[in-house]
DNA sequence: TTCCCAACGTA
DNA sequence: CGTACGTTGGGAAT
């Protein structure tokens, strides 16, 4: 029957990469809508609707994966395409959250709905006539509160605002100016808004599938830094007490709590040592000549280790299949880089070893290499600092251009994209703007937009809105900032959502996206193939996303049982 | 209860 | 000595 269904479909015009709305009802059946028509089915599984149709490998469009494609993922199914309306939405629009009443209001341009608060009262009825538009053009409150799942007429009601929807973004994403002199190709901005829809699924994915961890392993180091599990709270106390003991015992006076940087401050003067705040960094000087100030940076380490990544991190997070599961974000902040939750994207470096591979398989790390500057040579399209970005390592080309060693050449780069203002670095600023005054131009440009509190888009087209009149400084080095790390955001997931489309073929998958790392769990038997595979893929990528730029791109990549070991 | 700060982990 | 984020604990404000 459902074959049958795939074949109507197709019939009538649904193909690969057709846009392909899709409003599920659990237990009921779903409703479909593409440009020829809409569809309703009624399934008891409606999930097994969805995979029967996936051959089709039509770009399923909905109003954000971390709603609508999560019984999807959960089920086991790993589409290829998809159109987020929330996570494009973000991108044109610029928007902090991606509810359907927000980015249906920001796509109409309608000002932005109130935040719905679990429960509808009477008063947000008022003026709705039961259908899914208010006489405003907003979407009906009863709508998003569940009225489009009453039937299958509904959501086939539902499913056509979707794809009215999808069809105005990708028309607003067309209309964006491409950066890239590159004729006969998609918009950028489109092929931006494409990895961002999957990149959201890919964030589902990443939060079910969690990252694989070796509780022997872990719990081996905990001991090790914090000492035994505690068995109940009097316990835990009372491990915690020895613990500031070893410190407290090499300062005088009153036992103070070692949590209050106050306290601490105080505590520190009693041995003769004045300091504005606690920061390790301050106190580090003093350690070789204080075993005092020693033992309460050791104290500090297992602290943090103790209270954040301790055992009760460890029940909280990590199920029992050794799992470490945490909410992922695909596109946070004002520079829309993934972020993630319990710890996924701070995990210190000494527990990396507890990272492991699973029986028959390993992990490989791919590393983007210098990305950012990489990223401002091909964003801001200055020949000098691109034909440096040829090279494996950049840094290298750049000190020969201002005449100074490596160390400051790179130190004056990395100035350039935060907007350091003093320092060592001050001198070789200078010989930047006389070797790459494309790439400090659009430096600077981004930096008076921001002080300006007018908008900016980043290359890839996400929408850095101003703040009007009463910009701050910091919203200038903010916007200095955000072109550099939100084009390095798209890039690299754009190169991830690539990734995860071609390790299909060796059952491998993405078990962490950090910032400008990939780590993938493959079967063993293909470790060389997922590796060459992080460098063929980051080469098809670049080779749309900075096309017409001599920047290379490159990735270090590493194999092992651990993450630890991968590197 | 909510909010901000200090501190520190990652990139 | 610059940006972005998440997490914890303490303390002040509510």
């Amino acid at each position: 029957m459902t074959r049958g269904l795939a074949d109507e479909l197709a019939a009538q015009g649904v193909q690969r990469g057709t846009p392909l709305a899709l409003a599920l009802v659990p237990r009921r059946g779903l409703a479909l809508a593409w440009a020829g028509g809409v569809r309703q089915v009624e399934a008891a599984d409606p999930v097994e609707v969805v995979r029967a149709l996936s051959d089709l490998e039509p770009r399923w469009t909905w109003w954000a994966a971390g709603t609508d494609a999560r019984p999807l993922v959960a089920a086991g199914l790993r589409l290829r395409a998809c159109w987020d309306l929330g996570a494009v939405g973000r991108l044109l629009h610029g928007l902090r959250r991606d509810d359907a009443a927000a980015v249906w209001a920001a796509g109409h341009g309608l000002p932005e709905p109130a935040q719905t608060r679990g429960g509808l009262d009477l008063l947000d009825l008022a003026g709705e006539d039961g259908g899914p538009l208010r006489t405003d053009g907003q979407l009906s409150r009863e709508w998003l509160g569940g009225r489009w799942s009453d039937d299958l007429v509904s959501a086939q009601v539902w499913a056509g605002l979707m794809l009215d929807l999808q069809s105005r973004q990708a028309d607003a994403l067309d209309a964006l100016p491409d950066p890239r002199s590159v004729p006969r190709q998609p918009r950028l901005a489109v092929l931006t808004a494409l990895a961002e829809s999957a990149a959201a699924l890919l964030a589902v994915e990443l939060e079910q599938d969690g990252l694989p961890l070796d509780r022997d392993v872990l719990d081996a180091m905990l001991g090790a830094v914090v000492g035994e599990r505690p068995t109940h709270p009097a316990h835990e106390l009372a491990l915690r007490a020895a613990r500031d003991d070893e410190v407290l015992r090499l300062f005088p006076g009153e036992r103070v709590d070692l949590r209050n940087p106050l306290l601490v401050r105080e505590m520190l003067l009693r041995i003769g040592l004045d300091v504005p705040d606690t920061r390790s960094w301050r106190l580090e000087p003093h350690a070789a000549s204080s075993p005092a100030v020693a033992a309460l940076l050791a104290w500090r380490k297992a602290e943090r280790i103790a209270t954040t990544y301790g055992y009760a991190w460890l029940d909280r997070n990590v199920a029992d299949d050794g799992r470490l599961r945490g909410a992922w974000n695909a596109a946070d902040g004002g520079a829309g880089r993934m972020t993630a939750q319990a710890g996924l994207h701070n995990l210190p470096t000494e527990l990396r070893p507890a990272v492991r591979a699973e029986p028959g398989r390993v992990l490989v790390r791919g590393d983007l290499g210098q990305v950012e500057p990489r990223v401002l040579a091909a964003v801001s399209g200055d020949a000098g600092l691109a034909r440096a970005a040829r090279e494996d390592d950049m840094y290298a080309p750049v000190a020969a251009q201002l005449g100074c060693d490596r160390p400051t050449a790179k130190v004056a780069v990395l100035a350039a994209m935060y907007g350091q203002t003093s320092g060592v670095a001050g001198e070789a600023l200078k010989d930047m703007d006389r070797s790459f005054p494309t790439a400090m131009a659009y430096l600077r440009d981004a930096e008076d937009a921001g002080l300006r509190g007018v908008d900016l888009r980043t290359y890839g087209g996400r929408l850095l809105p101003g703040v009007g009149e009463e910009a701050t400084h910091g919203h200038g080095r903010y916007f200095r900032n955000a072109v550099i790390q939100g084009a390095a955001a798209e890039l690299f997931k754009a190169w991830a959502v690539t990734v995860r489309s071609e390790l299909a073929a060796i059952d491998g998958q993405i078990v962490l996206c950090l910032h400008d790392e990939l780590l993938l769990q493959v079967p063993a038997e293909h470790a060389d193939r997922a590796g060459a595979l992080l460098a063929s893929t980051l080469e098809a990528t670049a080779g749309w996303w900075a096309a017409g730029s001599p920047v290379r791109f490159v990735v270090e990549v590493g194999t092992g049982e651990s993450w630890a070991q991968a590197h």
